[in-house]
DNA sequence: TCGGTTCAGAGTATT
DNA sequence: TCTGAACCGA
């Protein structure tokens, strides 16, 4: 034990041996967050404090889960394979598969990954005849999400007018869909099992009562329905313990709720709040920027990071005159770096949306440095891998539709558009799946395609019945046809190698899981976990019937489990390792991550912080923090760069630099270009965005339309202003105290941001974001609204 | 069923 | 400017 502890630095030391309380551990960039918690689970089991099995530690990514797992593995004797660790989605399908039948799922249910989900989607619209126009299946789709993140079923959701009421309508359809072809979604994984906590007494108590540690990572991550799961699993012997750090929470736009935390300490009466605020990361005049910059955050619960590897090399920073110089210059300075012995691999170029990357890798191809770009399509998600597992889908579960749709006709076997019509309208008729619907239906050419097809799937369920799971991966690849097709195709052979490269992936998820390559893909197997669970899993009999825990509830097929992994995790987005390469990607695609040199370029209004952020309740602070994570990447050296113009949507933007630039220290910068100086006036923290993102550049003015001030004044003076701009000007010449992109309070729906003005007088109406609470247009002479400052 | 054309939209993203 | 999706004709 005394070697676990060595090396921690005091505050790091308390986190980990805090007595059995809940404890919120605000944990800065670089401060060592995953070592206290894969620490703390390492030493409460060393000093007997709980057993493995009584542990559950839950993280967003399957990457972070991993890394906990590998290092707890290298601290402690056991295996860490049968204790929960995992992500969110991951434990809750766990808990469903062992629970299918309180959670009135069938045990093989299929997972819908998001591209799963649209296509449901669309298919739910078509079959109900609803206008796609009007109700758009991605904005659907969104709603949905939406509403069981915050956990709500359709009867739960407030109607506030006939537009949403549709949308309430056909959540509830879909939910009846997914019901029907034995499918969840990733959203439903989490509240499906939240359900089955809240609604079956024995089953929750018995969980309570197992975890007596609860240990959440990226708690600043969590949106409403993860932290009701948490406080739902979390018992009177539950002792919960959350890190995470306020100032990198950059994915609201995805839910996340960094109210959790202020919530979690007010409701779980936390009194053990640690900050880890010594940063091993940066040398600290890269510290001393983050820490001034993120200081502008007016919510915030408090934090500064301090290091003593001393203040290192000022932060560079370079004015390009155009996207392709600043390209150039970036070249240039890496060529330097390179020359000077750093590895490529430890240099990152950062930048705040996608498509700025393509003039970078234009440049880094044209000037022959190898580079990797994250993101991207994932080996899950390519469409002959897709294509794959819809067959081996559909042999598990015959009612998944989405399956049915995707390989029906591929490779192609002469059933089109209008035959899978047919069969649509009578699974709707008959209540049953495509699948079931065709084996009902009787002669017709069609019928016999179709018929078929049926018999293929059948066919490759019984050959592949006796197969260990990567002989049946890889005889469905071959049966199916898929191989063929591809191979009549020219660029078919990358598609095969996918398809081969499957098999392996299945090989590599047995060994993974500890299975025995020898047992078939479709029968349940008890896995290491069941045999490692010992005594501590012995449920206490209830009222109603012995819980049988999950450890040693029968487990799902390698098949099935395989089916699930495969929707879980998508796999690597970014280019395969190789040779020595520098690193391309989005600020949110760097956080955790961490480079000797990083470049953040674009650092302009209107891209960073992005315009759109401007619409958003508390965008300008989410961009801010986004900075802040871009900024605590670096170790040694840190450039921020932005340029004077820039082709976007194929236009050429006049830029000004961006206000991050302006609140950064003085003393810690050095300007690699001479600094020039910029009429600030008019910049507006509270909301406003009164910079001339608009106008400026349209009309080719360099001259951007704010330099004036107030907005109305910049853009009446700026020559050619656009038809639009003269709208919006014209909004702010009305004596309205109110202007577009301020932020407001309304005491029914909260904090947001004005979107747009129209009328005058008493028919004057503002259009406001409030967030969560939706677009709403106000009648201002109604409407009660107070100025947020 | 495929391939070409047209059109809208263009922010960040894990499971 | 560029991309992806939808659509139409062969």
């Amino acid at each position: 034990m005394a070697n676990l502890l060595a090396n921690l630095n005091e505050r790091q030391l308390a986190a980990v041996t805090l007595p059995h309380q809940h404890a919120l551990i605000l944990a800065g960039a670089g401060s060592g967050k995953t070592r206290v918690l894969t620490t703390r689970i390492a030493w409460l089991i060393q000093t007997g404090q709980v057993s493995p099995a009584g542990v559950l530690a839950v993280t967003f990514t399957n990457k972070a889960a991993r890394e906990m797992t590998a290092r707890l593995s290298a601290m402690l004797p056991i295996n860490p394979r049968g204790m929960w660790i995992g992500t969110f989605h991951g434990l809750c399908n766990r808990l469903l598969r062992a629970h299918h039948r309180d959670a009135a799922l069938p045990q093989t249910f299929q997972i819908l990954d998001s591209a799963d989900q649209l296509a449901a989607i669309k298919r739910l619209l078509k079959a109900r005849n609803v206008d796609d126009e009007k109700y758009p299946p991605r904005n659907l789709m969104h709603f949905i999400n939406g509403c069981k993140e915050d956990g709500l079923r359709a009867k739960d959701v407030e109607v506030v007018d006939d537009y949403n009421r549709r949308f309430v309508e056909l959540y509830a359809a879909y939910d009846e869909q997914c019901q029907r072809e034995g499918v969840v979604d990733f959203a439903e994984l989490l509240l499906r099992s939240y359900e089955l906590l809240e609604r079956n007494l024995p089953l929750r108590t018995h969980y309570q009562a197992r975890f007596r540690h609860v240990l959440v990572d990226e708690f600043q991550d969590t949106n409403v329905l993860q932290y009701k799961w948490l406080k739902m699993l979390a018992g009177p012997q539950t002792a919960v313990f959350a890190v995470g750090d306020d100032d990198q929470s950059i994915y609201a736009f995805r839910g996340a709720n960094v109210g959790n935390m202020a919530a979690f300490e007010r409701e779980f009466r936390v009194e053990n709040l640690i900050k880890l605020e010594q940063n091993y990361r940066s040398h600290a005049h890269i510290l001393e920027c983050a820490n001034h910059l993120i200081r502008r955050n007016a919510s915030r619960l408090g934090k500064e990071l301090w290091t003593d590897a001393g203040a290192g090399e000022p932060v560079r920073v370079y004015e390009a005159t155009s996207d392709g110089q600043e390209a150039q210059w970036l070249i240039e300075e890496a060529r330097g770096l390179i020359g000077e012995g750093w590895m490529r691999s430890d240099v990152a170029i950062l930048y705040r949306s996608n498509a700025q990357s393509r003039v970078l890798e234009h440049a880094l191809f044209s000037a022959g440095i190898p580079y990797r770009v994250y993101g991207g399509l994932r080996f899950f998600e390519r469409a002959e891998v897709k294509h794959a597992l819809a067959y081996l889908r559909l042999m598990e579960n015959p009612d998944d539709d989405t399956a049915f749709l995707r390989v029906v006709n591929f490779p192609a076997r002469g059933i089109g558009a209008r035959t899978v019509e047919q069969v649509q309208d009578a699974a709707r008729a008959a209540g049953t799946s495509l699948y079931a619907a065709v084996a009902a239906m009787r002669g017709g050419a069609a019928a016999g395609k179709l018929g078929a097809f049926v018999a293929l799937v059948e066919r490759l369920r019984a050959e592949t019945a006796a197969l260990p799971l990567p002989e049946a991966v890889e005889h469905v690849v071959e049966r199916s046809g898929l191989v063929a097709h591809y191979q009549t195709e020219k660029e078919g052979q990358d598609r095969i190698e996918n398809l081969r490269e499957l098999v392996n992936a299945a090989a590599a998820f047995l060994s993974e899981q500890g299975v025995s390559q020898d047992v078939p893909a479709n029968v349940g197997v008890s896995t290491g976990a069941a045999a490692q669970a010992g005594p501590a899993l012995d449920a206490p009999p209830d009222a109603d019937g012995v819980v049988v825990d999950a450890d040693v509830a029968p487990q799902a097929s390698p098949l099935a489990s395989f089916l699930a992994h495969a929707s879980l995790e998508a796999g690597d987005n970014q280019a395969a390792e190789g040779t020595d390469s520098l690193q391309l990607m989005t600020v949110h695609a760097a956080k955790g991550l961490e480079f000797d040199a990083v470049f953040i370029t674009g650092l302009e209004e209107g891209l960073f912080p992005h315009e759109n952020s401007a619409q958003e309740v508390d965008g300008l602070e989410e961009e801010r923090r986004l900075m802040y994570v871009a900024i605590t990447r670096a170790r040694k050296r840190l450039y921020l760069s932005f340029s004077q113009t820039r082709m976007l949507h194929g236009q050429t933007r006049y830029n000004v630099r961006s206000r991050f630039l302006e609140e950064l220290p003085e003393g810690s910068m050095k300007w690699l270009t001479p600094r020039t100086g910029l009429a600030r006036a008019g910049w507006d923290d509270g909301g406003g965005w009164n910079a001339g993102w608009n106008g400026a550049g349209r009309g080719g003015a360099r001259e951007p339309a704010w330099s004036g001030g107030g907005r109305s004044s910049g853009l009446g003076d700026a020559p050619q202003v656009s038809a639009a701009d003269r709208r919006l000007a014209s909004k702010f010449d009305r004596g309205l105290p109110w202007r577009v992109g301020q932020t407001v309070a309304h005491a029914k729906f909260g904090e947001g941001v004005i979107l747009d003005i129209e009328g005058s007088g008493t028919d004057a109406r503002v259009q406001v974001n409030f967030g969560k609470q939706g677009v709403k247009w106000l009648a201002l002479s109604v409407a009660k609204l107070e100025a947020v400052t």
